[in-house]
DNA sequence: TAAAATTAGTACGAGACACGGACTTAATGG
DNA sequence: CCATTAAGTCCGTGTCTCGTACTAATTTTA
């Protein structure tokens, strides 16, 4: 049986009843594990021997293993089901000054991890990168290794090709075809957000949350959204470029053309202007500083993290008007004071609620590890491996 | 075979291999009519014998056509499938002014059409609209009704309740159930913004964008979204209440609540005011009026408007950065003006281009009939009859 | 004008797969 | 030790797709 997803009408893709029913129950495992065949059974809606016969496919195609029993109050005891462990994912996160390479199993465990500051050339930082990964094969040879996910901080169009990144000197260079290339391993590239929604959303505290957003701090503003529990890219990529939303629309000229970004009010060089600018002619403080000042009392970092804080909120009421988020979480040093300025955020966005429940509104514990863990969704999601047969 | 939609993992929907190829040939059918079977073949990538199947099942149940024959270059000339227009759906557009009513067959044509203006009481409008579906009904003996599809001013939660109508004073009124009783019809409810979104997306001339917004401007403003070819709905169906984005986070208070909402400087009602202001205690000038006098050349109405366009497109960029649509379309009585401040409002927007291709902005030809035909498109891809068996 | 070529659509046997009931296995409790 | 309960397996049946062969209808070519 063939069958075309009607989403994307345009791209043809087809399946058997059998791998849509394995990649249902592969799912299905992944999210509810320890699960049984006959929790399987009932959750799916497939016969018990239609299960049995799709696990022991799975059981032996070493995409699940078999577990200890469980404990019911009746009746034999259910063999539990457990995503295999030997399968694993390649991740990195790729940032201008500290690039973190790991091996991540098929539920988001990092398992031994590399740091490296890549070189600005694109190809010789790419060089870099797939020298890190060969390293890691090499030290895991027992493993299965599904594929790479990358975080880069920089926008990736439908055709996974890097078309900004104003940190990193990256643009115009297909990174994707290079390492995978020079791996031998499957290649899924997602801006640095978009990869920390997913990994939150598939990994994280979310608490079923279908529709949340996650706003990454720090020089600028990008947002990752989920919407109906799917990453929304929008046109090339670009849903979420947030940061460049106007807050003030008449204020100053942001580097990206417009005036009254976002980002020039709430990002962290934001908090950076608004210290200098009350401490005339005083040299630039990176925002590191003004986070140690602030809690050591300085005043005048106080009150430039109140500024940030406060257009944070403002800018988050345009989110939650944009998607009504269930979710929003914050990630970037700026959650180091959430215990200051949490509440502040949270009361410029909680002024608009319009009709509806209000979102929640969390500090994310840690980017980067959002962002590492994305990366195993990322290939878990779109490699054919899982998706389609083999 | 079972089969769980992966993207609402909660909500189990069981369909057969048969129910899945026959819906996907069935939407081949409508996109692309007319179309012969050997073109279904090749379009899904099932085969000619399968898609035989299908068809003649799909022409047992009424749901296609056979039509004249078509020419090819060379061989046995093919017999041109359509979607069989004695199916038809009862569509309606809910206004407090004017609320129209019609009968539409699956291609979104309105056939037969009635306007009535509706009580203010709940109960006492909905009793008029159902008496309006059952004359239609009366009306049309030789038809099929598959449901009826309703665009109402007011946001439409998950489980199709009214939450909110400013305009209508109909919250908690579940008008849904109430129809449904009172025509033994299946009725979809959905937000005006949204349905009109819907329908520029199935029936208008999008050009294949799969992203897309319209925007509806009128006493207040609403946003509808379409993300790769989908309704966005958010939780509770909130996503695009793009309306209540803050445009001047500090301006004035809106009736939301909020301050300096988009709509408090964009919509009718925002002209409405600029008009007033430049006239210093002149009586109220409704919108209508305002057009009229701009045409005639009234300089205060002209400013007014110019005002409106300036904000409109302010707000624009902050749905570009949200969503990064392809198209946006702007309906409401303001397109009328659009060979004055289309240019505008487009310059407004296109200070904001950041990466990536500009959206394409046009006005809306008619906002209802948008509306009418999305009612179409809601019971066509929500109602069982298509998407399950019978 | 007849045969060849080309394309649309149909017929039918083979194989894959889900269903569902019967059966086996493994546990608890009286 | 047997009844009960639930997990997991076995297997016959029916459905559906595939693929090949065939028929139908039309143009080109000999």
């Amino acid at each position: 049986m063939r069958r075309i997803d009607l989403a994307n009408i345009q791209t043809a893709s087809s399946e058997t009843a059998r791998d849509i029913n394995r990649n249902l129950a592969l799912n299905l495992i992944r999210t509810s594990q320890p699960v049984s065949r006959a929790d399987l059974a009932r959750i799916s809606g497939l016969q018990r021997s239609t299960i049995s016969l799709i696990v022991d496919q799975l059981i032996r195609e070493k995409w699940v293993v078999e577990g200890a029993r469980g404990r019911l109050p009746r009746g034999r005891r259910p063999t539990f089901l457990w995503l295999n462990e030997q399968r694993a994912i390649i991740v990195a996160d790729v940032h201008p000054k500290l690039t973190k390479i790991a091996v991540a199993d098929v539920n988001g465990n990092l398992q031994s991890q590399d740091a490296i500051t890549i070189a600005e050339d694109p190809k010789e930082g790419v060089r870099q990168i797939i020298e890190a990964i060969r390293q890691l094969k090499k030290r895991n040879p027992q493993r299965i290794f599904e594929g790479v996910g990358i975080s880069v901080p920089g926008g990736v169009d439908d055709s996974q090709q890097l078309i900004f990144a104003p940190n990193l000197k990256w643009s115009n260079y297909n990174i994707r075809s290079a390492i995978q290339r020079g791996t031998g391993l499957h290649v899924e590239i997602e801006n640095a957000a978009n990869t920390c929604a997913l990994g939150e959303m598939w990994f994280g505290q979310v608490n079923g949350a279908r529709h949340m957003a996650v706003v990454a701090v720090a020089e600028g503003i990008g947002v990752g959204i989920i919407s109906n529990g799917q990453l929304l890219r929008g046109m090339s990529g670009l849903a979420g470029e947030f940061g460049h939303a106007p807050l003030h629309p008449d204020g100053p000229r942001c580097q990206c053309g417009a005036r009254g970004c976002w980002e020039m009010f709430a990002s962290e060089s934001a908090a950076e202007r608004y210290y200098r600018e009350a401490r005339k002619r005083a040299p630039a403080v990176p925002f590191e500083k003004i986070l140690l000042l602030a809690d050591s009392g300085d005043p005048t970092a106080l009150e430039a993290l109140r500024k940030m804080a406060v257009h944070l909120g403002q800018g988050l009421r345009t989110l939650v008007a944009a998607y009504s988020p269930e979710l929003i979480m914050i990630s970037g040093e700026i959650t180091s004071q959430w215990h200051r300025f949490g509440s502040i955020i949270e009361s410029a966005v909680l002024e608009n609620t319009l009709a509806g429940p209000a979102p929640k509104l969390i500090p994310s514990r840690d980017g980067s590890l959002s962002r590492l863990r994305g990366g195993v969704a990322l290939v878990l999601q779109r490699h054919s491996s899982l998706n389609n047969k083999h």
